[in-house]
DNA sequence: GTGAAAGCGCTAACAA
DNA sequence: TTGTTAGCGCTTTCAC
């Protein structure tokens, strides 16, 4: 294995000049470096990523911590956040905490310790003690889809958006409006359902609606709790005219509800969903769109400002969008 | 920050021992290693990455190369990856390659050089020359999805499992049966359409039918084109009565489309898939179900054994099993 | 712009 | 079982 020194032996420079061209350091002649990546390339030599590391005290990765590697969400904004990391030369590691044992063992040991530059954390709803630990490591850390004192976000703007897709059920006449999606508590603690439900209150506030608890159905944002969620909604006295699923997910599986209900959508049941999942287009589903590539990206990007200069905690929250497709329509008494 | 000649001296041994005694060898008295863990917990000391890394010669991290890390399929597999690397002390470290210029950079820079332990491949068919770099790096590969003259693989049997779900058409009574799924030629070289393709052919002939190529509609394994497909077919003069979908994917836009052109589903069509998607069930899509998370805990344990000792490459099957639900019943004439 | 030399902080071989 | 010591292979001062 050809160590630096043959590389600079062969391009008749010090270790240190062959250091600094193959880094791309400013301070080295361009024949020079022309000459020390020639003997790398000649002698196949790539920097060893461990003694790199040691000598210059960083490791040129990022630790990403997710619940659910699996789930479209999380894995949609852990490519986006990979695209942009490895761009700027930066190794993303997964460390998955899917359950309370696995995430209590992850803040416990700290695996990141001493292992990455900066920290990505994404749609976990920090206890105080989570959050100081993540403190304590002294580097950049940013979190999606939650919030933390002193720690830089990216976000999207949970209440509103959930208002924005009520209030679309009652611009088209719906007064009996079911919600399906919290549980109490919600696994993970996340805070995401709590806020859309806000949300929903806030919009049937607008419209001079009464809540209603019976038409609040939970669900864990899984297809199966979403059929579930429905089937119990339409085994009411006086069931919804729509629904507002938290989630596509959720909602693909009231649709599937409805379908075995025999409900037509959206003349028998309205229902809008949150997301813009992958496949709600196909499954013609009306939803809240939010640009879930882009904050991973943008959480990259908020981590590489951080690593290059002090800078103060962010809290980034990117648009939402209505998008009104087939699965919901006019209320019933305004056909 | 602490080091270890701090812990050890706290310790009242030598470093060397302290090194031991943290690292759990069993050459340590079991009151040594309390001293040396005690006196690790108060300084709040743990072994850094890269000082570790380049004494040992380890980097305890594997590699990944993933094509997709937001489609359902491949998170599956990360995450059953690793949650196996993770009980082991690996960490994952994530190379996406979603277009061919990411994959052309990775192959021709390999940053996984001196880098990682271990290499995971996810379903990259891989050309010869790009097998050849991957051995070339001398640490264990293992390939999911595919195969690799010397290199281990863990995968399914792609023709037998198509030819299990058309077989299920052709015993309902189907003769024109739709094949949904090929593309040529495939994104990434991808080796599984043409697979599938054959185990339908197989089927065919198995029933004595005649394979028409009209009957073939291309896609790219979404469920827009899965849709764009079926609507291709039912624009035909004789339309097929069952249709195989090479992913559920692509059947969930085939439902869409006949959802849309009012054909009811096993009635006027049967549709069935591949893949056990997490929705298939919620759109009660019959289906081929394949073991997704466990392709990813077998692949890492792959790796595991051929870290711990010379190990000649395997080549694991895995079991598929077909999933009978609502979308496929008696062909028509049978009725 | 380039070179000499001193670490970075551990692990492993060897000795005891 | 434990200690001593020599690296692991770079990067980074500090001179020039």
């Amino acid at each position: 294995m050809p160590s630096i020194r043959d590389v600079a032996r062969q391009a008749q420079v010090s270790t240190a000049t062959a250091s600094r061209a193959l880094r791309g350091l400013p301070s080295v002649t361009a024949e020079t470096r022309a000459r020390v990546e020639r003997a790398a390339a000649e002698l196949d030599y790539v920097i060893p990523f461990n003694a790199s590391s040691l000598a210059s005290g960083r490791t040129n990765s990022v630790g990403i911590v997710v619940p659910f590697v699996s789930r479209w969400f999380f894995g949609t904004v852990i490519a986006g956040a990979e695209t942009v990391l490895r761009e700027a030369g930066l190794d993303l590691v997964v460390y998955g905490v899917p359950d309370a044992p696995s995430r209590a063992r992850f803040f416990g040991r700290m695996p990141v310790r001493r292992r990455v530059d900066a920290v990505l954390v994404l749609c976990l709803p920090l206890t105080p003690w989570e959050a100081d630990a993540l403190r304590a490591l002294r580097v950049p850390v940013v979190i999606v889809g939650s919030t933390a004192e002193g720690i830089s976000s990216v976000r999207i703007d949970d209440p509103a958006a959930a208002t924005a897709a009520v209030r679309h059920l009652t611009e088209l006449g719906h007064r009996r409006i079911g919600l399906i999606g919290e549980t109490d508590p919600p696994p993970h603690g996340f805070t995401t359902p709590g806020l859309r439900r806000h949300g929903y209150l806030r919009a049937l506030a607008e419209a001079g609606i009464e809540p209603d608890r019976a038409l609040e159905a939970a669900g864990c944002f899984t297809a199966s709790d979403g059929e579930a969620a429905m089937q119990r909604l339409l085994a009411q006295k006086n069931p919804p005219s729509a629904v507002f699923a938290m989630s596509d997910e959720m909602a693909f599986g009231a649709l599937r509800a409805l379908h075995r209900a025999r409900i037509d959508v959206p003349a028998g049941m309205s229902v809008i969903g949150f997301d813009d999942h992958e496949l709600a287009a196909a499954l013609d589903l009306s939803t809240i769109a939010q640009p879930v590539f882009a904050q991973g990206e943008q959480a990259a990007r908020l981590l590489l400002d951080q690593l290059q200069r002090e800078a103060p905690p962010a809290d980034v929250v990117l648009p939402t969008e209505l998008i009104r497709r087939g699965s919901t329509g006019p209320a019933a008494s305004l056909n």
